[in-house]
DNA sequence: TATGAATGAGCTTTCATTCAT
DNA sequence: TATGAATGAAAGCTCATTCAT
């Protein structure tokens, strides 16, 4: 009874739950996030829901996981210093792109942190994991001579992380704001000839 | 008798409950916010809400307004043009250390623009207006010298208004990034000589 | 101070405030009568409409005296006694014409006078008179030969009465039924050659 | 199980909620309706009442199909003209004796539809098939000889309406009122000997 | 494992009434 | 005498959560 797959079953029916969450807080924001719109949304119960997920929080602590998750997925590359990051600006434009959602919730999560003690314990180190990803390609750059060299890593990983977040997470217009920021965040980095 | 102060006597209901509600959006975000505990953080009763503003509705639109009017209150500036690019910068820190209420009410409105017309008509607006003026100083300080020739002004307008944005309205750790953001957004305008 | 005028000054307030209410309750019927609307039909803030009635129930009262002396006026006719109950009839129907809002509030005070000691006592007070009138001329026409001799003048009266009221106070389809209505009352009682 | 069980379960509650409206409207008519009132006299919670009906509109949608179809059961009757005539006001008679409800509920939707449209349209079809039926029985009683001709079948149905809902909806008095207006009824149409 | 049914707590809004002026 | 302002009490409705099946 205990097979793997019943509990792959429950593993997929959290799974299908979690990313109806996803979806309806990237549509309607926490704020009208309604546990029976995402179990309809996933094809189930109400009560269902509650019975893989003991509470809204614990449902919203899932979304919360997953979605950090999905975005650390951008911090793997692999090459050269410069590469590396141009590979970390090129994944964020391709997530904008295929998957808004993450943004939209993230921007939700952002809020939410400040708030609450769950969300920000994860939410804020995924940041200063990111932070540091950059700032750490930053100096190793400046050292193999591929980057300036920074005169200060700290605020210019710091800059990076806020213009993506600011541009990202927020609606700033027409998109084409967002592609003109990431190109000029580039720039300020060296990383375009242009 | 209908004198002036009768007159401002509602004016000051209204701005008590909208600061209220200010209060408990940058404390409780819009997911949060009860007629009831904003009347009660006023000191008045539900129903004297009601009796100054028609519905929450009514009052969250008051409540954009005054946080616009208070974030355009920025824009204003005089002096040489980096100097007003440097006091525009100045004002931001200030209010931000003063009022961070303010930031944290813009975030909220900021994603709310993407679910209400009524939001993000006001709140794009003053976001277009935001990156003009700043577009203009930068091509003005280009053309008088004060600042080097911009290659894209829409795009280092853009960058600057998502980094502020992504600064002050979400929590990125340590108050210490929001300075080192700033900071190194100064550098990278020029405006600062280190 | 307290001269004539100031007092006719009460009265005509009072009577300004029950037309009103006379007015609302015949459009909008107990369910919808708002002591708010009927202060601004008479032009007067409901506080005012407080200082005059001491409370909603004190105007429904004055409101419930107006129209049963209002419709007591129906009954006093002279003349021969097939000619009072004619001209009785003549005058239901001209109220009906002339003043419908009294009709559609004996409606209300009539359903609420099941419910309402107050509305009963005077209510079904105004029916007997009114019954009675009805029966002693049928009486009364019998006995001088102007009027078939009544078999039942009792069930004859409350025949009457029932059917008036059936037809007065309530929406029975187009106005056309009232006519005809009266017309076979009419008949029915020998007040008419065809 | 989708048994058909199931389903009337639901139909059960259902009908449970709108008998228990049906006593509180009788009671209280629609000014003192409250849903919370309705769901106790069910024995259930407001929530429970919610959801078997959207709103409290939707209930009294209900309950005015029901009372209606309620009422639309006397009109089914069979034998020769003069006897159907006779038994509809004995059904009508001892619909008034067992289920005085009904009657207090349509004298509160009678006023109501001169309102709320929805109520208007099923409570005038109503009474406009109760008055042909009338209508249709007069003219066939005049024709197979059991009646007299009627001189003007349309206002004598229309007398039997009004003085039917005058008796029946409002209250006129005594009980007796009642029982001798429908004897003076009947003997007007010649259905009785004295 | 899954659900229809049920509910307590709470939300926004309304309204008759009061009170200081 | 008249009012703008304020309020307590409630109303209709919603929602996360529970429970019997």
């Amino acid at each position: 009874m205990a097979s793997p797959e019943a509990s792959s079953r429950t593993a997929e029916r959290q799974s299908s739950l979690v990313r109806a969450a996803y979806g309806e807080i990237a549509e309607h924001g926490f704020e009208g996030l309604r546990t029976r719109e995402v179990a309809s949304a996933a094809g189930v119960n109400v009560a269902t829901l509650h019975y893989y997920f003991p509470s809204k929080e614990a449902l919203i602590a899932a979304v919360l996981a997953h979605a950090m998750q999905r975005f650390r997925s951008t911090l793997n590359v692999s090459g050269s210093v410069a590469e590396q990051l141009r590979k970390h600006f090129d994944g964020l434009r391709r997530l904008v792109r295929d998957e808004p959602e993450l943004f939209a919730v993230m921007g939700e999560l952002a809020l939410r942190s400040a708030r609450d003690p769950t969300v920000r314990d994860l939410f804020q180190q995924t940041v200063d994991v990111w932070r540091r990803v950059i700032r750490g390609l930053l100096v190793k750059g400046g050292k193999d001579g591929s980057l300036p060299v920074p005169r200060d890593p700290d605020a210019q990983a710091s800059l990076v992380v806020a213009a993506v977040m600011g541009a990202s997470m927020m609606p700033l217009g027409r998109p084409a704001r967002l592609t003109e920021t990431f190109r000029e965040l580039e720039r300020s980095l060296n990383l375009r000839a242009n």
